[in-house]
DNA sequence: TAAAAATACTCCATAGGTATTTTAT
DNA sequence: ATAAAATACCTATGGAGTATTTTTA
């Protein structure tokens, strides 16, 4: 006589199965993230470190829990279904809140829950570094700030793989179709063209851009576009790449060596506000309307609140806004 | 000699195993939400359906998973650590993204994605329910609805379980703190005391809580801040419980027994505007100014944006601001 | 002492791996 | 023909069950 089952729980929990089987895994979920980010099984099993089978099933399985067909599998092309498009939304939602949870613990037991780590871009390093290191060391209760310098993409990566708590950079820079980032625009700072006062070109009445050509020209990388803008608006000889002699990420490095040297700094003003006063640098009569920077703090859209955070994007908000003018 | 391991994979992936085991499962996140809402282990595993020892593990392994502790096992009373309420929060935001991913492939599955399901409060019913089917019958491209009438409280449990997308009740009725619910106030709607023109009352210059106490008092259920205003104000005799001897939950219904019998209907006399301007029911001089309701808009705070949903609150809150004004 | 929580122990469905086959370019 | 995806088959493990022990009010 076979043994009568050791488990009379079982037999009903087997009628509920389905409602087990019934919901994503969170893994599941980031497969179908990568399978939709990479566009190909094998990329996405490679970008989540499994197997090409394993993930292959694992897609499968997903698709069978939620009972709709979220790829069209059309031989080496795959693309997204409608639903598949929604699922992915919320996929995303969903690995979001996750991740944000993890960091949460994580941040809690390594004990860095006063960490603020801040990426700025070239023009807001050099605007607001000094200020913030300030405010931190003379904030009460032991704030603990990471600065970090770089460009606009790279900033954005991190901030995105949760390396950064926020981003200061130009807005141009951050791409419109990104629904996990917001951002928020800060200030509108002007542009020009600066120079030593014993520089050649401070003599003309006027300066053109081919009167800029003989002389190295120092600037930051710009945006692909900011680049595009001064194509259209000067000529493909206006293109960044080709125009840009003189390219550092340090924006006082820039403009040291155009105190010193025939170098010509194009870019933000407003570093450079107190080599005007003095002085030591020059504004050249180059007209950049409408190539104004704005500069934006951006977050990740799924966050903990963070009231370090915020008073920091007030203090960086009134530091901008109250910057003293410069000479024209 | 034992032969090799046929999985030379596997050895790598087995210190990726801790980034696996790291991540909590949604279903662990489940549990303990049930054991915070409950407060203790054995009633947690009641409510998730599972057996007291494998929610007692589950608990453990999400503690170990984390890496940290999350509640005080202090003998039969159980109580969050400080990361654990914080865990909490976000293991609600991510249940509550996750239930949200699957209904809205539930609802394209059974091809509901154009239906929407309106939780009404008595009140709102007798103002709304004809205007919203006009505008669904009238509406381009086949807008399914679905309208319900209840109370307050079943209306906010069938909303929190997903089986409604929105309610419209009396704000009072809706408890504070709730932050997994949105409440957008629609509009205040006044509230008085009417009969039939024939009634005894009528006879009085003015009418007080006595006066009423012999005729049948006809009203809907009020949610117990209304009726603690009412014992404020009136004093314990108030109490609706022992004052109400006609509730139903339809005013439609109400007014139409006040208009044929000796019973006093209170409450908002919107409904009974053309009742009133017909002269088939008058207001009696009862002051019951303070005890205005407000009706509110209630959704879930996780949801998928829905623009039909949108423009049916959109027309609510136009026809409630639009109300033809009762006569005194 | 009784109720609640943790542990001991089995068991199996899930998910991962490798190897192979199917399919589409 | 070749690269990509699906399938076959095996293994290990996480999580579920019952039964039991420990703990605390």
């Amino acid at each position: 006589m076979p043994r009568e089952n050791p488990c009379p729980m079982h037999n009903l929990r087997t009628l509920h199965r389905f409602s087990r089987s019934m919901s994503a895994t969170i893994a599941q979920l980031r497969h179908f993230i990568a399978l939709a980010e990479s566009g190909s099984f094998t990329r996405g099993a490679d970008a989540t470190r499994r197997s090409q089978a394993a993930f292959s099933r694992s897609i499968a399985e997903l698709e069978a829990k939620l009972g709709v067909a979220l790829i069209e599998r059309v031989g080496h092309s795959n693309t997204l279904t409608p639903i598949g498009r929604t699922v992915l939304e919320h996929a995303r939602q969903v690995v979001a809140q996750t991740d944000e949870l993890a960091q949460v613990v994580q941040h809690h037991v390594s004990g860095d829950a006063g960490q603020v780590r801040l990426g700025l871009g070239p023009t807001p390093a050099a605007l607001l570094s000094q200020t913030l290191l300030r405010f931190a060391a003379h904030y009460r209760g032991g704030m603990r700030i990471r600065l970090a310098s770089g460009s606009a993409e790279h900033h954005l990566h991190a901030l995105r793989a949760r390396q950064l708590d926020a981003v200061v950079v130009d807005l141009r820079s951050v791409p419109h179709a990104s629904g996990d980032l917001v951002v928020q625009k800060l200030c509108e700072l002007p542009t020009g063209v600066l120079c030593r006062p014993s520089h050649p070109l401070c003599a003309l009445p006027e300066v053109t851009l081919a009167d800029l050509r003989p002389y190295p020209l120092a600037s930051t990388g710009v945006s692909a576009s900011v680049a595009r803008q001064a194509v259209e608006r000067f000529g493909a000889l206006a293109h960044p790449d080709s125009l840009i002699t003189l390219g550092c990420e340090d924006v006082r490095d820039l403009l040291h060596i155009a105190c010193e040297s025939d170098a010509v700094y194009v870019g933000i003003v407003s570093p450079a506000a107190s080599l005007l006063r003095s002085g030591v640098l020059v504004a050249l009569p180059f007209a950049l309307q409408g190539l104004e920077s704005h500069l934006a703090w951006v977050q990740r859209a799924v966050r903990a609140p963070n009231p370090v955070l915020e008073s920091l994007q007030a203090l960086v908000l009134q530091t901008l806004t109250q910057l003293p003018p410069t000479p024209p």
